[in-house]
RNA sequence: GGAUGGUUAGCUCAGUUGGUUAGAGCGCUACGUUGACAUCGUAGAGGUCAUUGGUUCGAAUCUGAUACCGUCCA
């Protein structure tokens, strides 16, 4: 068979993804098996994919396939958020490009063009997160508007209704004047500004409430926000501040709208802020809002829902032609106006440039407005008070945080908490189940039907108290025009998926429930990972997840946000095409720790290609050998892909060994490069148990890089590698083929198509990779490894002496050895040879004349060659590593004659040093006899 | 303003109870192409662990302060 130069991924990945679904590797049914289950974070239905949900969704794909491979019955839930505020912004988009304005439409027409809309963009994220390659089970695809997934929402709205943990009611909200609906506190985006800060005189009035006159002064206050001060109702000092307490209890006058308003006392106030003395509009600012409640103050509203002046509650005051004139005005242009109107007064003194901060709308970017406001409220003290679990569960770890520094954010929020603001003045979402009647009382009930019932019981109670309640007909009932909070669906998602909610206790939600790990971005531990928390204990009294792995956010190479303005974020697509999924996995695995932002940088997926091209050149070196296998009987090949019939073994130290975990199988020559790769595989099995435990996967994917790069392809190839056109051992072939085979299996996780395509190219596989299971790991023969490590350290050191006298690779030398210990030498003899390319090895006693001298450790190394050799950069290095090692003895003997040293040290941190002590003497004295043989 | 994390090689980052001469990848330098791979090989250079006190026989690691950067919250 003939394999192609390079690796072509795009054939590979439609091949393999093709054949798992038709086998239906990804699909997951209880069974007797443990069970790990994660579900996915569900992307916006009408969403692209882009570099957050590659890295994500790449880490999730890590741990199922894993998992998958460990034996467990892995169940990785696909699905999408309706996304309510940034869907219906969207579709209205959409209709506006149609000519269509959504006020022109009923609820009905609009939410048919919505639906519209998700038919036809929705689930294209899905398609994507295929072609990354990612393992999931498709037949449980779930959408948060699915109708069991509606109702259940529904009902967990009416429940918690029941049990009095939700209110309707007015109070300050973010308000979003661009989608007019109120937004959540978290969903409220502080940027810093440049603004202006204003300072307004407001005069006093005397006791005939008439304005004094010229000479009468007034009090000064700073505010970034004129165009509210027809709102304003007070104005506020500190106490005790001396320049004003004379002035509490004075009225003074608002400008332009002339109302009266008392001067006020309280803590609150900064004195070191603007002028010390504060306006209070209770309408417009959450604060403000506190203090009126406080002193009694009434709140005047002078802005509508779109963010326009509206003089609607200034009736009271006879709003003169001036401030009428302010009616629809924008709340920006309206700022200007105020201030030159009040300026043409004569009344601000200065204006100031100031630094604040303002809050956006996460979704729109306007800026927000607080507002007062009848709204839906989660009663979040009273919740949490409830399900004390939720923070305790987090702090002692029955959920682990990775990394658990997000504890302490999660324990900041819970501390904190303000109640949950769920209405949202949107169509797309859950229609909240209240009901009014004509005169807007209101009942909480799934269906008219059921509110109509309510309704007549509700009346039948107070009508023995009050008889003036009307009859009540079902065509007088009236749903709320508002939806809930997406978020108030997908904090279901993980019970809901598998029907926890709708269909309490089926077969699916005992098994799954509890998921076993959650990825997710640390930007949503408050949307949603609190909150699936509280619903998980709430409702089924179990976490919803046992572990949670938050990723950081992607950045361009330099450190900048990726963002469509800026576009810098690259088309995931276009690079998948280019790259390989797998190169495009690799590389944004390979630079992302856990928890900690992402630098993006194209030359990651380069790496990973190179990685696709080496795995693949190996792949063909092997199968080079494969009709080229033979045995060796009686020092002659017989060829043939036959079982070897030679058992001797050649001597090795390691026969000699009580070590039960050697192969004492019958491989030549090669036997020390098969044992020591043998342990090399189970050493790194260890370590990536743990660094898969702790979720150091970008640690373990490096771990399993270096392995395959470094030990099996630059050194372990190497060293069975058989001359030109040479034949091999059968037994060496095979173990090389399982070898192989096993580091495709490590990698399978993270590189899931290239890996397939090797192993299936290998061998003919009875089982595909993909549903593989790993073997036990063992633990490695530690001399053994040793051994490896100083062999690799005798060919590099020779070969950097071979370098350093410009002995070109081809120039054959004679080494011999000095050494106390022969034996240690035997078993790698040949592959020193040939890798420092030695026509022969001898061993010696003496120093050998005319030679280049290379010491390592305790051994001296004599380079023989039919060059004329220069000493001088030799006698050079030797110097160096001669001080570099004086140096180092040095201090080791200054801490072994510290007495405090000796006396508080641990015994083995002791001995350790004693034994640096030694082996750096014997080195040094090594070195001194190498350098008088260059004498 | 409050909370919280960070500062280690040119860049991006490891460094798990304090204990060899602090590691990796990329980048850089030198040399090397007729059979696995130039998407490569071999070898090498490169760090006062932000600054500054303290604890300790011993500090990148624990601790106080300072400077700078980031994140979350208001």
């Amino acid at each position: 068979m003939e394999l192609s130069k390079n690796f072509i991924a795009a054939e590979a990945e439609v091949k393999w993804y093709q054949h798992w679904l038709e086998k239906g590797y990804f699909n997951s049914t209880p069974d007797e098996r443990e069970p790990y289950t994660i579900v996915i974070p569900p992307p916006n239905v009408t969403g692209v994919l882009h570099m957050g949900h590659c890295l994500n969704n790449t880490i999730q794909d890590i741990l199922i396939r894993r998992a998958r491979m460990q034996g467990k019955n892995a169940c990785w839930v696909p699905g999408t958020d309706h996304a309510s505020i940034a869907t219906e912004a969207k579709v209205v988009h959409m209709l506006r490009e149609r000519g269509i304005a959504k006020s022109s439409l009923t609820r009905e027409e609009f939410l048919a063009y919505a639906w519209e809309w998700k038919e036809k963009y929705g689930g294209i994220i899905l398609q994507q997160l295929k072609k990354l390659g990612c393992s999931l089970d498709w037949s449980r695809t779930s959408f948060t508007m699915d109708e069991d997934y509606y109702k259940s929402v529904i009902k967990v709205f009416i429940d918690l209704h029941e049990k009095g943990l939700i209110y309707r009611g007015k109070r300050m909200v973010n308000w979003d004047p661009a989608s007019q609906t109120a937004l959540s506190d978290e969903e409220v985006i502080f940027k810093d500004v440049d603004s202006k800060l204003y300072y307004v005189t407001y005069k006093f009035v005397d006791a005939a409430n008439t304005p004094l006159g010229d000479g009468g002064k007034g009090i000064t206050v700073a505010t970034t926000r004129p165009e509210t001060i027809l709102g304003d109702v007070a104005i506020c000092v500190h106490p005790t501040d001396e320049r004003y307490s004379h002035l509490i209890g004075k009225k003074v006058i608002v400008p332009i709208i002339n109302r009266k308003i008392p001067i006020i006392a309280d803590e609150y106030v900064t004195p070191e802020f603007g002028t010390g003395a504060l306006k209070i509009t209770p309408a417009h600012d959450k604060n403000d809002n506190m203090l009126g409640i406080k002193h009694g103050l009434k709140a005047i509203d002078t802005l509508d829902v779109t963010g326009r002046f509206t003089a609607a509650e200034l009736m009271d005051d006879n709003p003169s032609e001036l401030v009428l004139s302010y009616v629809g005005v924008d709340r920006f242009e309206l700022r200007k106006k105020i201030a030159d109107d009040i300026a043409a007064l004569g009344q601000i003194e200065k204006i100031e440039d100031y630094k604040g901060q303002i809050g956006t709308s996460e979704r729109t970017g306007a800026v927000i407005e607080s507002k007062l406001s009848l709204q839906w409220f989660i009663d979040m003290q009273q919740f949490l008070q409830k399900n004390s679990e939720t923070l305790q569960a987090v702090l002692d770890d029955s959920i682990a945080f990775h990394p658990a520094k997000a504890k302490n954010t999660y324990k900041h929020w819970l501390e904190n908490i303000k109640d949950w603001c769920i209405s949202r003045q949107l169509w797309w979402g859950q229609q909240i189940p209240a009901w009014y009647d004509a005169e807007g009382n209101c009942v909480v009930a799934a269906t008219k039907e059921e509110a109509f019932e309510k309704f007549i019981s509700q009346r039948s109670i107070l009508d023995t108290q009050t008889t003036h309640f009307p009859p009540v007909t079902i065509d007088d009932i009236r749903q709320d025009e508002d939806v809930l909070d997406t978020w108030f669906s997908s904090w279901l998602w993980p019970m809901e998926v598998f029907k926890g909610i709708s269909n309490p206790g089926n077969k699916d939600a005992e098994y799954y429930y509890p998921t076993t790990t959650l990825v997710t971005g640390q930007d949503i531990i408050f949307f949603w990972v609190a909150r699936m928390i509280m619903a998980g204990y709430e409702y089924k009294n179990l976490p919803p997840f046992k572990d949670v792995y938050f990723t950081g956010m992607v950045r361009d190479k330099q450190g900048r946000k990726m963002s469509k303005q800026l576009g810098n974020s690259p088309d995931l697509l276009g690079l998948i095409d280019q790259y390989g999924a797998d190169a495009v996995r690799f590389g944004i695995m390979v630079s992302s720790p856990a928890g900690n932002d992402l630098m993006f940088d194209e030359s990651a997926l380069e790496q990973g290609r190179n990685f696709n091209n080496k795995l693949w050149n190996a792949l063909k070196l092997i199968k080079m050998w494969e009709g080229r296998q033979g045995s060796m009987v009686n020092g002659e090949w017989s060829m043939g892909a036959s079982e070897s019939t030679d058992t001797s073994i050649p001597y090795s130290p390691f026969t000699t060994q009580k070590d039960a975990d050697i192969d004492h199988s019958p491989f030549t020559i090669h036997k020390f490069a098969i044992d020591w790769f043998a342990n090399k595989l189970d050493e790194v099995k260890i370590n990536l148990e743990h660094q898969f435990k702790d979720f150091r996967l970008s640690e373990a994917l490096k771990t399993v890089y270096s392995l395959i790069w470094d030990d099996f392809c630059s050194w372990y190839l190497e060293w069975v590698k058989p001359g030109f056109e040479q034949p091999i051992e059968t037994a060496v072939y095979k173990k090389t083929v399982s070898f192989f085979e096993e580091l495709m299996q490590l990698l399978h996780p993270f590189m899931p198509f290239i890996t397939e395509e090797i192993y299936q190219l290998l061998n003919d596989q009875s089982i595909d990779l993909c549903v593989s299971q790993y073997a036990k790991e063992k633990l490695p023969n530690k001399a053994l490894l040793q051994q490896g490590e100083l062999l690799k350290q005798v060919i590099s050191a020779l070969r950097d002496a071979r370098n350093k006298n410009q002995l070109k690779p081809k120039e054959s030398i004679t080494l011999y050895i000095e050494t106390a210990v022969p034996a240690a030498f035997l078993s790698i003899e040949n592959i020193l040879a040939k890798q420092i390319n030695a026509a022969s090895i001898q061993f010696t006693n003496a120093a050998v004349a005319n030679t280049i001298v290379v010491a390592i450790e305790k051994d001296k190394f004599y380079i023989e060659s039919e060059k004329q050799l220069d000493t001088t950069t030799l006698k050079n290095d030797l110097l160096k590593d001669l001080e570099h090692q004086q140096n180092f003895l040095q201090s080791v003997m200054k801490k072994l004659g510290n007495e405090r040293f000796v006396q508080n040290a641990k015994p083995e941190v002791i001995e350790l040093e004693e034994k640096k002590k030694t082996d750096t003497e014997a080195r040094i004295q090594t070195i001194e006899e190498s350098l008088a043989t260059l004498n």
